[in-house]
DNA sequence: TCGGTGACCCTTCCTGGGGA
DNA sequence: TCCCCAGGAAGGGTCACCGA
């Protein structure tokens, strides 16, 4: 049954019936805080700009969303209002959510340019996975979330020489995706059953070192082998294997990335499965594509090289787009699914 | 009948490039 | 340096079509 709203007073009151796509943008923008109405328009209305832009006006004049102060040649950031809050609030649809109040909300809705960047970045990855599983007809998103706090952990720091314990750190991944596949029948149609594929997911803006993008990947090797996951889903942490994630790294360029990857071949054990690595750009034209790499792949790629990661580094860092060249010419690139 | 949507067009506000 | 123009981004108007 269609629910209908109306505004009190003023002129010409919009009225306009819910659906279940409205809520789903809101929910949206409770999630990950702001979003470009590009991005809006591609998470929720199939890339039908005409469509998303008709229907945004009607949910700002219902003051459900509202749209950062911006230049006019510049893109429309939308933000959840108080009263699209309090909409979904009163409608049920916060219930899977933590409690938290308005005021909470807000201030977690102030956010400075650079983290603006950063959060329009994540959404923007996730619009493309997002639209790239739909169009495949293979996955259904069971959940895509990119709100840290709700999947963030505790994990260990690796241990120093000289110390007997590590301490422990929060890791805050920008992202969690959960995706369906059903297993096909003999016949090939699909079965009630279905393979699960989980991913954390990190967006780099090449302002954190590779110290710690070291220290995040550590952590997420130490939350698998904990069976952080199994636990959070209700099993036992032996049943960690069944629970196997891979952390998807997004760089903003070549070379940031395949520092990393040296960076996590480095550490001891290295890592070399566990995270996949690719540049912003490559995921954003074709994220399910053969743009991923492991650490492993760079290693493959550049043993007995000139760059292989094995040699020891001397001297303050130089950039080598030999390197990057090099790379890109031989590493193996993978496909996600 | 009405709400939602798609398509097309016009307008506003601004930036950036090119030429005088 | 100034002016002109193309183009980006979004708001808004209108009309036609679809489906409940």
């Amino acid at each position: 049954m269609p629910e209908k709203k109306t505004t009190k007073g003023g002129t010409a009151a919009p009225v306009i019936e819910f659906q279940a796509r409205d809520f789903e943008l809101l929910r949206g923008l409770f999630e990950s805080r702001l979003m470009t109405q590009e991005q809006a328009t591609r998470l929720y209305f199939d890339g039908k700009t005409e469509a998303a832009k008709k229907r945004l006006q009607k949910l700002k004049a219902l003051r459900l969303i509202a749209e950062r102060e911006r230049r006019v040649y510049h893109p429309a950031i939308l933000y959840l209002t108080k009263r699209g809050f309090d909409c979904l609030a009163t409608h049920g649809k916060l219930s899977d959510y933590p409690r938290l109040a308005w005021h909470q909300l807000e201030k977690r809705a102030q956010v400075s340019e650079l983290t603006l960047g950063h959060e329009i970045d994540v959404v923007q990855v996730k619009a493309a996975l997002a639209v790239a599983l739909r169009a495949t007809g293979r996955f259904a998103i069971a959940e895509f979330s990119t709100w840290p706090m709700l999947y963030q952990f505790k994990a260990s720091k690796p241990r120093q020489a000289g110390h007997y314990s590590s301490g422990d750190m929060v890791v805050k991944p920008d992202g969690y995706l959960r995706l369906h596949e059903p297993v096909r029948l003999p016949d090939g149609s699909a079965s009630d059953e279905y393979d699960e594929h989980l991913f954390f997911l990190e967006v780099d803006r090449s302002t954190e070192s590779q110290e710690t993008l070291a220290l995040k990947a550590h952590g997420y090797r130490d939350y698998f082998q904990r069976g952080g996951l199994a636990l959070r889903y209700g099993y036992k942490a032996e049943d960690y294997k069944s629970f196997a994630f891979r952390v998807l790294m997004v760089f903003r360029n070549a070379e940031r990335r395949n520092n990393c990857a040296e960076t996590l071949l480095r550490m001891n054990p290295p890592v070399l499965t566990q995270v996949w690595l690719a540049t912003q750009e490559d995921v954003l034209r074709d994220p399910l594509g053969a743009v991923w790499m492991r650490p492993q792949d760079y290693r493959d790629a550049t043993a007995g090289s000139a760059f292989d990661a094995s040699r020891p580094v001397k001297g303050v860092y130089r950039r080598r787009p030999e390197r990057e060249a090099w790379v890109a010419a031989k590493v193996a690139y993978r496909g996600l699914i």
